[in-house]
DNA sequence: TTGTTATTTAGCAAATAACCGAAATACGTG
DNA sequence: CACGTATTTCGGTTATTTGCTAAATAACAA
């Protein structure tokens, strides 16, 4: 859990995965949004990717970043965790859409 | 935000802030759990401290350290943020439970 | 004031992180 | 094969983090 942590603390990775909530987006488009070089957000991509936030799918010439759902519940899960004690009443109720 | 997932990105300092869920315990109680030197743990409590996750209150010799509920709240909102993308059903319900 | 306990600050070494430009690799096309 | 595009790896610089010991500060008691 701390290589998630560790990720999120960047706002630049936190904005990468901002733009994977919609779908997958290639590494060229993601790193337009930035004002870095191309090794730099290769370098966050590589965070993002040893933290299972994201995961990749080779699509020709190009590599489809795509956000790990599981992996954020996980984040959420254990944040949540450190505040509750585990014995008498939860504090908080968190739970996915059925739908 | 940054500072927030910075500090949790450190398994000493989450664990710290475990210690923090029934409630203030000082400086000392927190470094008897640890098998390290007073001063690396009391940069960590800087750490938490400037992140806003604990808040400190002299009680005669000893500091009180005590969870700063009301942050780490954000810091799940602000992580549910990252998948959420403000169009259409959201896909998760998080709750804090009335009674 | 002197001493004792609790905690932080100062100073230092080693490891890690963030950025860059240049070079390397992978893929598809002609 | 050779070329162009997309992305990563390499090598380097600078700044930050983590840990330590020793010294400083704060509060209290005698």
């Amino acid at each position: 859990m701390s290589d998630v942590f560790n990720a999120l603390a960047h706002p630049v990775r936190r904005e990468i995965l901002k733009l994977l909530r919609d779908g997958a987006v290639n590494a060229g488009d993601i790193a337009a949004h930035f004002d870095l070089a191309k090794p730099t957000l290769s370098g966050h991509f590589t965070v993002l990717k040893t933290a299972g936030l994201v995961t990749t799918e080779r699509r020709g010439t190009t590599i489809l970043y795509r956000l790990n759902m599981s992996v954020m519940e996980e984040a959420v899960a254990a944040l949540l965790s450190l505040t509750e004690n585990g014995e008498g009443e939860k504090k908080w109720k968190f739970v996915r859409r059925s739908s």
